[in-house]
RNA sequence: GCCGACGUAGCUCAGCUGGCCAGAGCACCGCUCUCGUAAAGCGGGGGUCGUGGGUUCGAAUCCCACCGUCGGCUCCA
């Protein structure tokens, strides 16, 4: 007979199986109220009112924002109350697959009409009804068989049970938002909320195509995106989280700051304006000044390279796809998508000795990828693009001090950016089924990335079977002030390149026989058109001093203080600071709303009284007056802030 | 690429049940004001209504095609 442990380590003993629910009003009435399922041994969650036959561990989940359980829960159960206002007001709807997801839930149907955004408010208004009757979930099991039957005829439902049960499905369920038989009903493997009176802080989200399975040979299905969750509170705190990252669109933000364009003629490819130059060119040179230190050479190659290289290397094989190509006489070419062959080429001039190993070959690589039109974002995701890229040459024995040092390098790095250890995740991808290179290799190489990531201090997690055909990977992914991710940084381990069969590329070891080096791809931020955009969202356009286009705006009260904010213009430059100045004949509260809605760092106030006491009245773009300050104290403040790579506490909080 | 929505001035948007010469605010240009911490006043220029076709006496408005943008295109019941 079940013992039930609960978390705070008490233990309950019952006579006979009991459900969550009973267990929930043995510990207090109100806990058996606010319940809507429990979660066994950590890990599977259950219906409240499902029978727990065996000793278990058991958490009563309760409708909290907090738990992510209890969100995932009502999502499921919502995605049902969507599903049946749907089949109701649109007979003939025939329903496909329907998940709880990261912010909701999603259902995807074939409906007798697409449905647009003009159906949500009556569909709410429906799924409102739907909520408010309360009518309970309720699950029956059938044999498989008979399950099977119910769902003949409805293709998709046939599909997911067959599917259920050649995954193992001991019984196939149904579940009814009311009395079965006589309420509408899913296929569904459950668990859900007790009833539907608790799902009514939802929404409708958003409409949009998908494929049965995502394969676009097959049926093209209407899917709903929703959410929901614990109460109102959490919806409207996640509604607010939208907008807000809405006002950060860094296509937004990068016309308001003029940082760059992008024009229907040429799509994905970004025009970079002055002050969003500035930005690009001050990252490359953060990182080139880094890997620098860390005994990187750079380098350059051509953009556009003949076919015969891209068949060696195996692209033209496997990347034929997204490779932009081009003709003169009658000789084949492509842009070039990667870097990786031109390093090798370089590698490969003139006769190289173990004694250059490890060669660390940097470039900040312009390639062009052809992505899918629909796949275009702004700057995020482009066709024309710039990695820091680079590719270590190395001896097997050297790998785990090449990944452990470069961990370290990025981790620099993505501090200097805001982006402490609690906002960096590690993906740890590990050998495929399909693979090259030898099950020894394959230990040493995934012991020394999990090693690097341990010496590095990164916690990270295990993608099995993830990894690169040619090589296991670690993929690192950046937290932004919205919670978002953004997967930027990676290294990869490569036998296969410099291989014999694909580009030979080679050096002499001690032995003076003949070795193929192992490569090491890797990446910092990734793409910088990509990062940039991260940033702009991150800070939304509020820029460290050391990264902002414009440090500082200086603000001539009259045309008679023009000449004195010319001077200290030309001063600020010459100490290498982005200063601007404000000619134009408006009066100061004009000129100041324009420099805080431009984002500029800091703006310096120079009037009669500057003029002559030869200093500014400083004020920062949130506002804050930071008092008199002479030219030379001045200059020596800002330097110490870009020197610092100082980020403000403000920041990175967001409304996330 | 596929599905859906959208495309009017540099930006944000109105007009779109077909019919006065296509509008507003901001921005821009000119003039006046020379001003002390989030928008001074007046005047002016600017649009082949994404592109191409069609329907019509007449198209920004209706239809078709194309281009582009936005959202989505599994997290396997």
């Amino acid at each position: 007979m079940p013992r039930i442990t609960l978390p705070d380590g008490k233990l309950l003993e019952f006579p006979q199986p009991v459900s969550g629910r009973q267990v929930a009003e043995a510990i207090g009435p109100g806990l058996a109220r606010k319940a809507i399922g429990v979660k066994i041994d950590g890990a599977e969650i259950r219906d409240l009112d499902r029978p727990i036959t065996e000793d278990a561990r058991l958490t009563i989940i309760t409708a909290k924002n907090e738990d992510p359980d209890a969100l995932w829960l009502l999502r499921h159960s919502c995605a049902h109350v969507l599903a049946e206002a749907v089949c109701e007001l649109f007979p003939g709807t025939r329903l496909a697959y329907g998940p709880p997801v990261d912010d909701g839930f999603f259902y995807d149907m074939a409906t007798p009409r697409p449905l647009t955004s003009d159906d949500f408010a009556t569909i709410e208004a429906k799924m409102a009804e739907i909520v408010k009757a309360n009518r309970p979930f309720s699950r029956v099991d059938y044999p498989c068989e008979a399950g099977l039957a119910r769902t003949a005829g409805d293709k998709f439902k046939a599909d997911n049970a067959q599917r259920a049960i050649a995954k193992g499905a001991k019984t196939i369920s149904f579940y009814s938002t009311g009395n079965p038989g006589e309420h509408w009903e899913d296929l569904c493997a459950g668990p859900h909320v007790p009833a539907t009176g608790v799902l009514g802080a939802h929404k409708v989200m958003s409409v949009a195509g998908a494929y049965w399975h995502g394969d676009q040979n097959s049926d093209q299905l209407t899917r709903i995106y929703g959410t929901c969750f614990a109460d109102d509170k959490g919806l409207k705190t996640y509604l607010v989280r939208l907008e807000e990252a809405k006002k950060r669109d860094h296509r937004k933000i990068g016309r308001e700051m003029d940082l760059f364009h992008l024009q229907e003629d040429n799509p994905g490819q970004v025009f970079w304006h002055p002050k969003g130059w500035s930005i690009y060119r001050t990252l490359e040179d953060y990182v080139r000044g880094r890997i620098r230190d860390r005994g990187y050479v750079e380098v350059k190659t051509p953009s556009v390279m003949s076919k015969s290289l891209w068949e060696k290397s195996g692209h033209w094989a496997k990347y034929r796809e997204n490779m932009f190509t081009t003709a003169s006489e009658e000789r084949e070419f492509a842009l070039k998508p990667m870097n990786c062959p031109g390093h090798i080429e370089i590698f490969k001039q003139g006769l190289r000795s173990y004694r250059d190993l490890p060669l660390r070959m940097a470039e900040f690589g312009s390639c062009c990828r052809n992505e899918l039109s629909g796949a275009l974002h702004g700057i995020m995701r482009v066709r024309g693009f710039v990695q820091d890229d680079a590719h270590i040459f190395c001896t097997e024995a050297q790998i785990p001090g090449e990944v452990a040092d470069f961990c370290r390098l990025l981790k620099e790095v993505y501090r200097d950016f805001g982006f402490g250890d609690d906002r960096v995740l590690v993906k740890f991808s590990t050998r495929p089924a399909v693979r090259v290179g030898s099950d020894e290799s394959w230990d040493r190489a995934e012991a020394a990335l999990a090693d690097a990531c341990k010496q590095a201090d990164l916690a990270y997690e295990v993608r099995a079977g993830e990894g690169a055909f040619y090589g296991p990977k670690l993929e690192f992914t950046l937290l932004d002030s919205l919670s978002r991710q953004w997967q930027c940084g990676t290294i990869q381990v490569d036998y296969q390149l410099p291989s014999a069969e694909r580009l030979d590329a080679q050096y002499v070891g001690e032995d003076g026989q003949k070795h193929h080096p192992v490569i090491l791809h890797r990446a910092i931020l990734g793409s910088i058109e990509r990062f940039i955009g991260i940033l702009i969202e991150h800070f939304a356009g509020k820029f460290p001093l050391w990264l902002a286009p414009e440090q500082i705006r200086v603000l001539p009260i009259t045309d008679e203080h023009v000449p004195y904010a010319r001077e200290l213009g030309d001063r600020l430059r010459r100490a290498d600071i982005r200063a601007t100045v404000d000619e134009n004949s408006e009066k100061l509260g004009a000129k100041i709303r324009l420099a805080r809605t431009d984002r500029v760092s800091y703006f310096a106030v120079v009037g009669a009284q500057e003029v002559a006491e030869r200093t500014v009245s400083l004020q920062n773009q949130a506002g804050e007056k930071l008092g008199s300050l002479a030219i030379e104290a001045l200059i020596e403040r800002l330097c110490a802030e870009v020197a610092d790579k100082r980020i403000a506490p403000t920041a990175a909080v967001g409304a996330g």
